[in-house]
DNA sequence: CCTTGACCTTCCAGTGACTGGAACCCTTAT
DNA sequence: ATAAGGGTTCCAGTCACTGGAAGGTCAAGG
């Protein structure tokens, strides 16, 4: 399949397929007129890998879950060690993220939002 | 105060403050000698600055909240649009976030994490 | 006067994970 | 012959810094 056709059937686009080639993610073959030729195998790796992009995980993380996935005697505690500390970072950046949302909550609520320049927000930022 | 002096005072790393220079968003004077120096009231934007960044905003929702700071005559309803527009950015993020959360730790929790390669981690990631 | 150390300066490169675009090649149909 | 729609490479840009090299400045100590 060329890149094209497997953009498609991985959802993932042919720039990003480039790329992962380029960091060695992937490895296709190469058809006589340069074109990269991607197998079933191929397609299956790509959507392992979306799949763990889209739950977050770093490309160097997806490195390893691929070797792990392909070593057929990992033990299952060192994947779990890994998405573990993944999750762990998930749930840090979510009480970031909670803390920005409740501190920028209250400054809204506290702001008339009308004509006049008076703004409780420009002062919360600025004081103290 | 030369730049080590206000990177103390305002928490922000010297690195910080020459590229908030160069791209625009304070203008220190510059002293004989060619060192950056810095007024009280620079001290002041960087403090406003370094809150706007730990809520969140990127460099250019923080050029205009500064705008709208200096400009004694904005209206608090344009504060509050900039505001609202970032708080939805951040609810969208712990969304996203929420939802990788749940994947990974129902994956997590269903694996043994023992010596044995069977892992519904790896396996939830590829298949399907 | 010289040196040492702590400052400061500029400039360049790297981060992560792509994304956009230019310039060009290949294939098929008209 | 040409046009459309693939594919290729390579380079630059994103965002907000961060690290590091090479060098200038300043105050204190020997």
């Amino acid at each position: 399949m060329n890149i094209g056709q497997i953009a498609n059937e991985t959802g993932l686009p042919a720039k990003t397929l480039r790329y992962y080639e380029e960091i060695g993610l992937i490895q296709p073959g190469r058809d006589a007129n340069g074109y990269r030729v991607f197998t079933q195998a191929d397609a299956h790796k790509l959507i392992f890998l979306g799949r763990a992009r889209a739950l977050g995980f770093s490309i160097e993380e997806c490195r390893k879950l691929l070797a792990l996935y392909e070593d057929k005697d990992r033990a299952s505690s060192d994947v779990k060690a890994l998405a573990q500390g993944h999750l762990s970072d998930i749930e840090e950046k979510i009480r970031q993220l909670e803390d920005m949302r409740a501190t920028l909550s209250n400054l809204v609520d506290a702001c008339a939002g009308d004509h006049r320049p008076d703004c409780p927000i420009l002062t919360g930022l600025s004081q103290n």
